[in-house]
DNA sequence: CATGGGATTGACT
DNA sequence: GTCAATCCCATGC
């Protein structure tokens, strides 16, 4: 599960003629109480128990939907949630969904990435190879980067894990921006 | 069946 | 820095 949260980190989600290259994952097991998987096998919680390579898709505070793809064999509750994308294709159609420009604010964000790829909760149990929502290697001109690991953000329990994976020297990782982060990218242009 | 708490975001002081 | 919006579902009576 944290290497798939790690190789994620770089590989392309497509989703209705939007696409964005993945830089900031988060991994969550069932063997720690952040996992909605912690509380057992429930109507909300079988799709993380079930095969691994499809989506878990759920609303957070009653708002945004939240895209992770389950991991691990059969039986076992986990899976990695994207986090924030950097926009490749699509972006006028981002732009028009997100109400907003700027490049960097299309995506940077769990719920906003969603809005930009209009991903909503009737995907949730889809399959992430073949299904509406694909993920893809990363490009081929794609920059090797670095992989910032640091705590995972917005829990309150188990939040002590490092299970955050940023990639170095991009402006669409959401914020709070882990440590270290900001000494790699560059620097906005001013005006 | 009622309640409470989010794996967040954007607007505002 | 603070705060509200708002839906799903786990939990407890």
């Amino acid at each position: 599960m944290l290497e798939v949260a790690r190789a994620l980190v770089g590989c392309v989600v497509r989703h209705d003629g939007c696409a964005g290259a993945i830089v900031e994952t988060e991994a969550y097991h069932q063997s720690e109480a952040a996992c909605h998987a912690h509380v057992g096998l429930t109507p909300r919680t079988h799709i993380l128990f079930g095969p691994p390579g499809r989506a878990y898709v759920y609303r957070s505070y009653g708002i945004h939907a939240m895209l992770n793809a389950v991991c691990e064999p059969e039986g076992v509750g986990a899976a990695v949630l994207i986090r924030a994308l950097e926009p490749l294709e699509g972006l006028e159609r981002m732009r028009e969904r997100r109400g907003l420009e700027r490049r960097e604010d299309l995506c940077s964000g769990p719920g906003k990435l969603t809005q930009a790829l209009g991903i909503e909760l009737d995907l949730n149990g889809s399959d992430l190879a073949g299904g509406p929502i694909a993920i893809e290697p990363p490009p081929p001109d794609w920059p090797a980067s670095d992989l910032i690991e640091s705590p995972r953000i917005g829990i309150t329990k188990a939040a002590e894990l490092p299970w955050r994976f940023s990639a170095a020297g991009f402006r669409s990782v959401s914020r709070p921006w882990p440590p270290g982060l900001r000494d790699t990218v560059a620097p906005r242009a001013l005006g």
